[in-house]
DNA sequence: CCTTGAACCTGCGGGC
DNA sequence: TGCCCGCAGGTTCAAG
């Protein structure tokens, strides 16, 4: 479910919140998600000062002042929510962080793909969570020629090159579409065969979608929330997503032939992309 | 190392 | 109404 703009939005959400509040007691109301929960969760975090709250690819980490990290991955179908003291937990409330003041931090995730670990802040970097990322989007250390470098020699489609986490953090299926649209690029060209100029602006369009979703809160198709409760709004910006059928918003601008979205499958997920712009 | 496909799990909407 | 199928924002693992 979440990319990196719905995380990041979870984060921010989350953030003037959680700064300097006391965890009070923990609900751990399952044993595992995709993995087991870390033994000690609860004994590790219960009277625990949360420091400050930041995000790494799709990770959200939760900095306590006993030198460890509550990492928290949403998985698809992840929602982390806050609510008020009177909030009675429901189906798929798996996880519970109840404040001093009786509010609650509650992870929700109905399939389950999302994962909690506790890694001592020194750890993070070589941890095997951590280890193979790539560099973040938004950063400077990514750019066109970084991009590019990844990409050399590779033979997999572009589309599935710049969802793979160790090549670029925070992408996945809605903006890997939205940003190969963007910058005019076929999804299904080997990601070896990208000219400069198309990394530059495949560089470029990545940081603008990302950034264009966070400042609208992400988006939301079914699961995500932001840490309000509130829905994000990028689904309404879509121009290719979900969108097959519809007319190529680039190319009905034009006035030309209106040249159609369409919809394949690369490495068992949907691609949206309009054949005639994107080559 | 790279690429591909399957697996993990629940819920929802569409077709019959 | 009910059942079956396909589909959904991610990651990981095995096999070629």
């Amino acid at each position: 479910m979440p990319e990196l703009p719905e995380v990041e939005t979870v984060c921010r959400g989350l953030r003037p919140v959680v700064t300097g509040q006391v965890i009070a007691r923990v609900a751990v109301r399952r044993r595992d998600l995709r993995h087991p929960f870390p033994a000690g969760l609860k004994r590790h975090l219960e009277s625990r000062r949360m420091m400050s709250i930041t995000r790494r690819a799709k990770y959200i980490l939760i900095h306590l002042d006993n030198g460890y990290v509550l990492v928290i991955h949403l998985g698809m179908s992840g929602r982390l929510v806050l609510y008020p003291a009177s909030y009675k937990p429901k189906t798929h409330d798996h996880f519970i962080l109840y404040l001093a003041d009786g509010r609650q931090i509650v992870l929700n995730d109905a399939r389950r793909f999302g994962l909690v670990d506790l890694v001592a802040v020194d750890d993070l970097d070589s941890h095997g969570l951590f280890s193979h990322l790539g560099p973040e989007p938004l950063s400077r250390n990514f750019s066109g020629a970084v991009l590019g470098r990844a990409l050399a020699g590779r033979t997999a489609a572009i589309k599935q090159a710049i969802m793979d986490q160790r090549l670029v953090v925070g992408v996945g299926n809605i903006y890997a579409s939205e940003a190969l649209f963007q910058a005019g690029i076929d999804p299904q060209i080997p990601a070896g065969m990208l000219r400069p100029a198309q990394c530059a602006a495949l560089a470029g369009s990545i940081k603008k979608v990302l950034q264009q979703a966070i400042k609208a809160g992400g988006s939301t198709l079914r699961d995500h929330r932001q840490a309000t409760g509130e829905q994000g709004y990028f689904q309404h910006h879509f121009m290719v997503y979900d969108r097959a059928g519809a007319p190529c918003p680039r190319c009905s601008s034009g006035g030309c032939e209106q040249a159609r979205i369409v919809r394949i499958i690369q490495g068992g997920r949907a691609s949206f992309y309009c054949p005639a712009c994107q080559k």
